[in-house]
This record gives C-alpha cells, sequence and structure tokens, in this order.
DNA sequence: AAGCATCGCTAAATTTGTCAAGCAGTTTGT
DNA sequence: ACAAACTGCTTGACAAATTTAGCGATGCTT
C-alpha cells in the first residue's frame, strides 16, 4: 500500500543525508555504521534498525529521533513516563522562570558544597 | 560490578512479571511473545530486544517504557514535552538526588510565597 | 497411580540485522 | 589518457533476535 511514499525510514534518511550533502561513506565514518548498511536501510530492504543507529543518524542529521524510531514502527515514548529522576523533579516543580531557575542553581550549588565537605 | 541487582533487564521483567503473579505463558497470551523468548530476555540472553517487545511489555506490566529502553542499553529521546526554560535548568543542574528534589521543592515553594506577595 | 495441564527452560531452526569485500560508474588530478 | 580516489550498490558470511518443538518437574483430578 504505501511503497512509493516520501514518509518511509529509508527516504527519509536518504533525503536527509543529502541535505547534509554527506556520502554514504562520510556517514561511516562519523557514525562507524557501514555504507552497505547504510544503502540497505536508504533503500528499503532493512525495516527496523538498532535504536542505536537510528540516534546516531539523528545526531548527525540534526532530525528528531523520535521521527526516525516512528518512522521505523518502533513506538515512542508518551509523556506520562517518568524517565529519570531530574524530569520527575521538574514535573513537580511545575513552570520555572529564569529568575527562579538562576536562584535554584545558586540554591543547589551550596547544598552540594554543604554536603561535599562531609562525606 | 552489578551482578545480582534489579539493574539488569532480564531482572527488572522478571520482578516486574512475578509482581504482577504472571507466568511465562499468561504473558506469551497477552502480548504474543513467545515464552520461550521471555525466558531467553529474562535470563539475560538476550540483549537488544525489539522496541515492539520492550513497550509491550511495559504495558502488561505497568511499567515505565522509558526505562525498559535505558535499560536495553538504548537512547532514550529527550522529551519536547518539558518546556523550554525546564530543559535549560535540567541540563544545568545535572543529576539531582530525592534529597536534594525535596529541598528544592521546599526552596521554590518559599520563593514563590516570598514574591506571591509582592506581585 | 495414571493421566493431563502447566510450570520454566533449552536446543535447533528460521529470520533479520550488520559488516567486510568487492564491483561498476563517475569525478579528479597529472 | 590513465590512475587514483571517489560515488552508490550487491553479495556472502556472520551474529543476534525470535519462534517452534520439546524436555523434565510440579501440581491437580479422577
Amino acid at each position: 500500500m504505501d511503497e512509493n511514499n516520501t514518509s518511509t525510514l529509508g527516504q527519509f534518511l536518504q533525503s536527509a543525508r543529502e541535505a547534509k550533502k554527506l556520502s554514504l561513506r562520510a556517514v561511516e565514518k562519523a557514525t562507524g555504521i557501514s555504507n552497505a548498511y547504510l544503502s540497505q536501510l536508504e533503500s528499503g530492504k532493512i525495516k527496523q534498525p538498532s535504536p542505536i543507529f537510528l540516534h546516531k543518524l539523528s545526531e548527525l542529521y540534526e532530525i528528531a529521533y523520535n521521527d526516525l524510531l516512528s518512522l521505523a514502527g518502533y513506538p515512542i515514548p508518551n509523556d506520562d513516563t517518568m524517565a529519570s529522576n531530574q524530569q520527575r523533579a521538574f514535573d513537580r516543580f511545575g513552570d520555572i522562570t529564569k529568575d527562579e531557575e538562576q536562584e535554584l542553581a545558586d540554591y543547589l550549588a551550596f547544598l552540594r558544597a554543604k554536603r561535599g565537605r562531609k562525606e
């Protein structure tokens, strides 16, 4: 059904690479992914590459990692999953103004300096 | 170093399943993932299962998809649902312990209470 | 106690991702 | 004009993911 669409993973990766004017071997050098594999990726022969590779490519091409995951058919994490303690903390704080950020940063530095001396 | 810890993907999945009191075959029925594969997953023989499976398991076990991705060694997308000012503060603070989170929350509440009276 | 269902597990088979090597075409330098 | 250095691409081999089939152990039912 959806064969010749521009929104396949392969086509998307290819146009992203061409937009950066990089050859397959240039990408291989930058990411460690073999040019042979990249070729197959872009031609659609590989359906579900490792997220690790998708991440490397998203960084090099400066495109959204989420988009690549999605195009590869992988579920993308939705917002209600708390990934880290920092995120949990900020979820709890709500919106933070620039002034508040500054003051919190200072206060955190103070806390850590104080604690660092004891243990 | 971290051998008998709950921090491997396999151990995490196993304790999550046992917490739900499900057998391997019950999980197979619910998710379509073969019980043989699940067994290998939990015993650590499989290093990087497809995110699709991780997602199904996260739903069934009611645990965070992000955590499974992370335990499997996959990069997790930096959540753009976070406001940019939060994002900036997040990057700047680095890792936050639970104690620090509590103290920062208190301090922020204090700041806002103080400022709330003026404006 | 025999029979049947279910448990977790493992070996073999199949599929699929990944890489090293090499091929044919194009550009570039001398 | 020729050689070197590119370009994208295909093939063959290897590794890792995933399934199917089956084992031995445990428990339930009659």
